[in-house]
DNA sequence: ACCCCTTACTAAAACCTCTTACTAAAACCT
DNA sequence: AGGTTTTAGTAAGAGGTTTTAGTAAGGGGT
């Protein structure tokens, strides 16, 4: 800055304030001019290091994941997150934990040194976590996961609405027994799915019938399976909702087997949306879609918002799981 | 760091030396105890930023890439990235600039202001690219991307290695006609690909038959329909190729509708190791997989070693592509 | 014509936190 | 006493931001 300042015969200070457009340091336009002239000429860049040393404001965000690369999820959930700190000029900082808890602390530590405005903590499947404690020396936020004991600000899915919103799409066509192949039971996903599912039954005055309702392992093979399973009955589905959509590549795979068509003989609702299968399957596949864009971006909005207006108290925010309609409903 | 040395009853410097691990500092292990303990208790976290300033290393990594989550593979190549740089204590900062010069200019400003050591650029499907000059102000790679006239270090698949890999997994099981679905035309995979394709026949003695090459569109639908052009022919292929795993999906359809069994009467290959789809499809697709997370962590380990090293002259380094055996083949 | 006070600019200096020569004091030998 | 080691402290940056202090020009009053 030196050198700008000598080349535009000024000093440092209005080198400062010039290129930082500070407001009401009264330098003249031609001063002005000057100073930009000579920082262009120099190729100057200002050291953002030496910035934040005194201003304290790092303009980073911490993103601590537990697993980048499983899902296509987590390039999603980065997107929405990368985009909404583009748009706040923050930069994002990212580190995947492979689900060590020793890296993960030292992650959280190597951020704190760097002195992030905040931290976000993300999970590649909906789940209940426990931060390193070190977290809570700045903002942070837990997405798509959240604690047991709701110490910790989290943006999850709603399970619930979703698998509501699934089971609507094809009670609003007719289907009167639907069936669903949920993930694994356990997971805050199928407890929620469920429960959406029983809701959507509920609301249109229909039983509850237990032997439509399978818990497999999220897998075309399981999926492959229990349709099998699922269309022996002797009062079979004629509509299945699937837990995920790989459930729904080898419920489909059962179906076509059977001679049965999709969606005239039984229609077919996923969940994810994940669009390698859901897309490329025929017919395409309608399915919900989880929110994993707007999780990201809620957390980094959460998270400058937060570090704005300071302390606020933990709560649990969801967002909606869209339904994605394509040809198999 | 005053306070942690007025805690101690030392000076600042002693605090730095044993924090530091300086070596030849001759501090006695009495002196270095109660500096830490001190540390400890004032929960003391040494500010990067102030001896980012003093040592000018910053210790992080700039990533731009164009797109983060239209494929799964964005996820591996930042894994590996992110990887090896977390070995090497690094860490990684990632801008997605969707494509747009604007944003990627920026970023690369924003990243050059913080003092990265290092900039990667990274590309979702392999292709020529022309990064913004000011990345050449620190060691700067390409990912999966080449700059057209060679100024730029790179590294990239090796899709001619591939494309022979692919074929000769078919041509090793006794099939002499293998059907070819490549990508579209004029991308660098396409290209590598057949010129593999053509070695592989070469070197069993086999004729190029243009009649089984075609060009599709990289998705299902494009595999179905010209699989389906394929086996209409009067001396239809024993074995085919595809280009990417969705098209793999869409030659399944064509060839299961023809009641012909795989691998059985044809073999297939895939490429891409898309595994939501490769590891669901029945039979489980063999195919060829691109190698993202070497790229990611290749990447840096260049970086790493050429900031320590200085400047070498930029080469395109590309790394082999390894077949990966399921069943349909 | 002189003085004083604004206003409009610009500069000096302190500060942010840590690293690292360089220096100094103490302790330990001959 | 004089010279080495050990051990520890001082102070100068690193490159900006920001507070405080100043100077010169212009304007009004007498």
């Amino acid at each position: 800055m030196g050198d700008v300042a000598r080349l535009a015969g000024v000093s440092p200070t209005t080198v400062s304030f010039v290129l930082n457009d500070v407001a009401g340091s009264g330098i003249p336009e031609n001063t002005r001019r000057r100073v930009r002239a000579s920082a262009r000429e120099l190729r100057y860049r200002p050291n953002a290091t030496a910035r934040l040393l005194r201003t304290d404001r790092s303009h980073t965000i911490g993103f601590v994941t537990d697993e980048i690369a499983s899902t296509p999820f987590a390039g999603d959930v980065i997107k929405g997150a990368q985009e909404a700190a583009w748009e706040a000029g923050k930069l994002l900082t990212i580190v995947n934990t492979g689900d060590n808890q020793g890296i993960e602390e030292s992650a959280v530590g190597m951020m704190l040194e760097r002195r992030v405005e905040g931290i976000i903590h993300a999970a590649m499947y909906h789940r209940a976590v426990e931060p390193p404690a070190d977290s809570r020396e700045v903002p942070a936020v837990l997405l798509n996961c959240y604690a047991e004991d709701g110490s910790w600000p989290s943006v999850v899915p709603d399970e619930v609405a979703g698998g509501r919103t699934a089971t609507e799409a094809l009670l609003s066509r007719g289907h009167e027994r639907v069936g669903f192949i949920n993930l694994r039971p356990g997971l805050p996903a199928a407890a929620g799915r469920l429960q959406g599912y029983k809701r959507a039954l509920e609301a249109r005055g229909l039983p509850f019938d237990d032997s439509l309702v399978w818990n497999g392992e999220g897998t075309a093979k399981s999926g492959y399976r229990l349709a099998a399973e699922l269309m022996r009955a002797q009062d079979p589905p004629t509509a299945i909702f699937c837990g995920n959509d790989q459930t729904a590549m080898g419920v489909y795979e059962a179906l076509k087997e059977r001679g049965l068509r999709i969606p005239e003989d039984v229609a077919v609702v996923g969940f994810d949306n994940q669009e390698l299968i859901a897309v490329q399957l025929r017919p395409a596949l309608s399915t919900v879609a989880l929110p994993h864009h707007e999780m990201g971006r809620w957390a980094v909005e959460y998270l400058i918002d937060r570090a704005a207006h300071g302390e606020t108290a933990p709560r649990r925010h969801t967002i909606a799981c869209p339904y994605v309609g394509r040809e198999s409903v």
